[in-house]
DNA sequence: CAGGCATATGAACCACCAGGTATATTAGGG
DNA sequence: CCCTAATATACCTGGTGGTTCATATGCCTG
């Protein structure tokens, strides 16, 4: 599995992260909206925990888990190359578009 | 494999990605670089191609592929609502950090 | 137009992982 | 203490994707 890019490949294992992103959430409550067995739910919360992704606290019979930043800013530092790239890409586009805007249309297709 | 985050889960495929970040490239330059088989680097670059990463230009026997912004862009924007997470974390990090400068750090650990 | 580069495609093989079912563990409440 | 709730683990199975080997396609040069 290795990777964190690995890890967030999987859709259910996003979902939960998005979860989490907004607050903790116990097993029940992940199960309860992602709509998946319980033990999907605590299989793929493992795979998050042991690559670092979230972590556990125990409360009672619940388990409440949250976010740890790390991994993802891993994943965040890898995209900051690509970024220069396509703000240029956007740049372009609008130029072109501007152009377009400009350019008294000769030939009106539709 | 549908999504992006699938796509770039793969290591070779993300080290193609990085290195047409720095300019386009011929398949035998990332051959020669990934130091894999081209048949391997083709395969790959059909399901980049194939995912809108990248785009490819003939240039008599040579395929020269370079970036497409659009799907990185998407993973870039699913990231959003952790960002402001991991600024809070480094914040409290930093706290801590700031607090344990300023204490007259009691008992010496080691 | 033959032969050689550069790249793509096909088939077979193998490993890994997500899902399911069944069961184990742990804690709390009566 | 026993029963139930909450969560975790073990095992099996199917599918998918990556690698390799062999071959096809296309284009350029002599």
């Amino acid at each position: 599995m290795e990777s964190s890019f690995a890890i967030i490949a999987e859709p259910n294992r996003r979902t939960i992260l998005s979860l989490l992103a907004s607050s903790e959430r116990s097993v029940g409550e992940i199960e309860h909206r992602l709509r998946i067995p319980q033990t999907s739910v605590s299989k793929h919360l493992r795979v998050l925990r042991e690559a670092g992704f979230v972590e556990a606290r125990v409360e009672a019979q619940r388990r409440v888990y949250r976010l740890r930043p790390q991994p993802l800013m891993e994943v965040d530092a890898w995209l900051v190359p690509f970024r220069r790239f396509w703000t240029a890409h956007v740049d372009a586009l609008e130029r072109h578009l501007d152009r377009m805007e400009q350019t008294p249309r000769k030939g009106k297709k539709r």
